[in-house]
DNA sequence: TGCGGTACTTACCTTTTGGTTAGTGAGGAG
DNA sequence: CTCCTCACTAACCAAAAGGTAAGTACCGCA
C-alpha cells in the first residue's frame, strides 16, 4: 500500500513537502515526536486521540521511509521500539512553524466570527 | 459534497492549516494564483497539467469557502470568471513558504542521493 | 489460569477523493 | 450550419485512504 517510490515528478516544492505531511495522523505524530524527543508506539498512540494502531505503523513506516523519523528497536523481554526526529524531520518542523502559526489563528478567526473573506 | 462545515476540532495549528491546503491541486491553484495575481478559470486549467474540469472548480470552490480565494464573475456575452487570492490567501503562502523551501532541499537531495536519515 | 501490556500484521469493509464523460447556453469563427 | 470557447454542473466509477476486528508471541501480575 502507500505509495511506491514516494513518487511523482512534483512541480513545487510545496508539492514535495504535502506529500510527506499528508494523512490523517502526521502532523500530530511530528508534533508529538517533537515535544517529547523520544516516544514508545504506545505513548504515541495514546497522545493522539482516536488513532487505529494499523494508521499510527502505516503512518510511522513511511515517515521512516522518507527519512523524517528514527526507529530504534530494542530486543527485550516486552518489545520495546522508540521513534524519535531525524534532522530531516527537525527541519520539517521548523518550516511547518509559520503554518502552524498561521492555522492557529485560523482557528482563533473562525471560533470568533465567520464572515470576512474579502481582501 | 467535500466537507460540510470545514470541521473538526483541530488538535493543533498545523491541523487547521493542512485541512486547508490538502487537494490534489490546491498547492498549486495558491502558486499560481501567488505568481500571477489574477486568473481566468480557463488560464488556471492551462496552468495546471492534468487537473479536470470538475476537481478545479471544486477546489476553487472549497477556497472560497475558506476564504483564501475571490471568485469575480462579469456578466458578459461570454462568461468571464476571475480569481485571485484574499489577505488570508496571501498570508497562507506567505506561511508556505519555508515548506516550500523544505520541500525543494528533499527534491534535491532525493534527486542526488536517497540514502541518509541518520540524525 | 486468565488477563493485560508490548508492538505489531492481516483481512475485510467503508468513506473519501479524484477522474471521466456528457450536457448547458450563448456568441464568434469558419 | 456546425464547431469551438467559456465556465460550469451532474452522473457515474475507480482508486486510495482510513477504520475495525482479529490474531501473533511472549512476559508479568494476581
Amino acid at each position: 500500500m502507500a505509495k511506491a517510490p514516494r513518487c511523482g515528478p512534483y512541480i513545487c516544492g510545496i508539492d514535495a513537502a504535502l506529500d510527506v505531511v499528508s494523512g490523517k495522523w502526521k502532523g500530530l505524530i511530528l508534533w508529538e515526536l517533537d515535544a517529547h524527543h523520544v516516544r514508545r508506539f504506545a505513548e504515541l498512540r495514546r497522545g493522539l486521540p482516536g488513532v487505529s494502531e494499523k494508521m499510527l505503523t502505516q503512518h510511522l513506516r513511511e515517515m521512516e521511509e522518507d527519512g523524517l523519523v528514527h526507529r530504534e528497536v530494542y530486543a527485550e523481554v516486552p518489545p520495546r521500539v522508540e521513534y524519535s526526529l531525524t534532522e530531516h524531520g527537525r527541519t520539517l518542523n521548523q518550516a511547518l512553524g509559520p503554518l502552524g502559526a498561521w492555522g492557529r489563528e485560523r482557528i482563533r478567526r473562525e471560533g470568533r466570527e465567520l464572515v470576512d473573506t474579502s481582501a
